[in-house]
DNA sequence: TGATTTACATACCGTCCGATACAAAATAAA
DNA sequence: TTTATTTTGTATCGGACGGTATGTAAATCA
């Protein structure tokens, strides 16, 4: 069902709105939000000034937006890897090898989390970009919550009974890899992480 | 043994560069590098600009001393708190009481660690930064590390024998709850992050 | 007291910042 | 065609930025 757009009536855009706002996150998430100029916009998007006023609003709503799209993305793809039917270990696996492939990758070497990487600096003094931030955890907590008490409910995680703190531990370990991904740390050393909270949770032995 | 110091030859400063520091680091802490101008260290600190540069050298290097002063004193208080010969579970629940306790502190609002908050994000592009954010978060690692690997040997933690994996997660979850202070996360909730490491890697019941 | 040394205070430098005014260009509607 | 509407490119705005030159105040040394 692709919807037939009737051509608005104007001078048609020559960028895609949504490859424009990648190419802006792009540049904030190697330098952050305040050293990130509308230069550097400009630059990244191949727009001039007008047209990102235009496109995204100002340069503060042009970072929200980048916010949002990496909250959402995060919540699919962690919904994604947990979805499936197997054994805790196996779903926290592939969650934490995901992620620690998704925070090495970048042109000029790892940057991490988006949010963690720009929006923890931005957060104190700006109550928007901490509203997203939190509820960006707040939706992991819950989406590995949901995972690990349905693990306990089937008897996968015997002698638990803290799914919450659970949850926030593997939050925090997200976390973690995303700051040491920008710390300059190597692949290994994130796998190695996810690999030995995952053993705390679930235990040494393939529970 | 306090040093008599024969005065200096000119003009006494009217003021103590270690004092000084504090205060750029504060307004440093709260906005991060980029966004803390000149004008703002000046305030903070009550020196003009002549004098900030005649102290410090420039904005940059201004940035890297406050770096370091948290670095060293992460040091300490960690060796301080891990110091003492008692069970593992009370030493790292005194690591994470104490952390959650600094990191809620904060006249604008909860803050968190001045390396999460506010390195993490130029450490992708400046270098420098990125070298003390590696380095404090190794020392991190191995102050854990070294503290569960004294308890295996006690027979403390029975089961368990990767220390270093167990001392990544604990500076993870250490990293995840500076985070989550800047996202405005509560006391408790950081408080029990930490109980929930501990009791993951201590066991629930009490070793 | 005078010379020397150091720190403070004012004022300013050129540059880059975020944001916008304006007109040319490109399309749809009339 | 003409008119209305939207986007694009250029050029620029006032202000804030990091950093510094210059002159003055306060101390020690001779």
């Amino acid at each position: 069902m692709v919807q037939i757009e009737p051509r608005p009536r104007g001078r048609p855009r020559t960028y895609d709105p949504a490859v424009a706002l990648d190419q802006a996150r792009a540049a904030f998430w190697n330098t952050g939000f305040a050293a990130t100029s509308l230069d550097d916009l400009s630059a990244a998007t191949g727009l001039n000034r007008p047209s990102l006023y235009g496109a995204f609003g100002d340069k503060k709503a042009m970072y929200l937006q980048a916010l949002e799209k990496s909250r959402a993305e995060i919540n699919v793809s962690l919904a994604a890897a947990l979805a499936p039917e197997d054994h805790l270990r196996t779903a926290l696996t592939r969650v934490y090898e995901a992620t620690a492939a998704i925070y090495m990758r970048g042109e000029a070497g790892p940057r991490g989390c988006f949010l963690i990487g720009t929006a923890v600096t931005e957060a104190v003094e700006d109550s928007d970009v901490r509203a997203v931030l939190a509820a960006a955890l707040a939706e992991i907590d819950s989406a590995f919550e949901a995972r690990i008490r349905r693990a306990m409910e089937v008897g996968n995680l015997p002698g638990s009974s803290d799914a919450a703190g659970m949850a926030r531990v593997a939050t925090g370990v997200l976390n973690g890899m995303a700051v040491r991904a920008r710390a300059g740390g190597d692949l290994a050393t994130l796998r190695a992480m996810g690999a030995s909270v995952v053993d705390l949770i679930c235990g040494r032995a393939g529970r």
